[in-house]
DNA sequence: AAAATAAATAGTAATCATTACTGTTTAGTT
DNA sequence: AACTAAACAGTAATGATTACTATTTATTTT
């Protein structure tokens, strides 16, 4: 992978940006920067960085969001402010459930929790 | 919600099909019984049916899948045979992880586990 | 049972996210 | 400095979904 000034500003982008942006975000994020970046260039690098494994791709409501978190954790969506969080988990419970109840062998799984997050039960 | 011929077969084919079809399996699915039928009348009888809570959507890799069990419960994708297996879970234990180490109160949550199924384990 | 009404339809056009294509630019190599 | 392949900008194409409109139809009212 060769380097390039376009991608350097789309992966930047993601890990300065603390919630999960989309291309979209990213694009408008990155044409600051570099006025006449295209999508494409957006997209084909978010692929790459995906492929190499330095972000993840995350999926909410169908909607394709890009986490510059590569650790292993959850994420938290709030149903009022609509912020993202991250969060870890003490899995082997649930995940030897699986694999003694149903007799299948996990190697990964996605967990997305709704909900309202701290900030907004306090009103 | 007025009744239609249109309807009733949408919400039959995903209710009699195992798996969780997409809108275009669907789509072709009614078309037999109905010929004329219309991509739109698809979408609209699809977003009326979980507005109603009748069927649900599932997200799968970006694709909008449609799943007519709205009973709680959870999805493994094997990663071999790519079926898509229901299972349960008791939740309690992280469900409170998140409430007690987060302190968010959680709603609701959607959990995806895969690899290999018992199936494919077999081999 | 016929007329009235509003919801649902078929068909088509529009939108939105993403991917593909093409000729030009550029990072890294010889 | 010349070379080569990767990456680029710009634009066209695709695929899923939504919006629009004139027509049909389930249900209510007379």
């Amino acid at each position: 992978m060769r380097y390039s000034k376009q991608r350097e500003l789309v992966h930047a982008s993601i890990m300065s940006s603390k919630d999960h942006p989309t291309a979209d975000r990213i694009f408008s994020e990155v044409k600051k920067e570099i006025p006449k970046i295209s999508f494409g260039t957006v997209y084909r690098n978010l692929g790459q960085l995906v492929e190499h494994g330095f972000i993840r791709i995350i999926q909410l409501d169908g909607i394709t969001h890009y986490d510059g978190n590569v650790d292993p954790h959850n994420h938290f969506i709030c149903n009022e402010c609509n912020r993202i969080y991250d969060f870890e988990l003490d899995n082997e419970d649930f995940i030897s459930q699986v694999e003694v109840k149903n007799h299948h062998h996990v190697s990964g799984y996605q967990l997305m929790v709704t909900g309202t997050c701290n900030k907004c039960n306090i009103n």
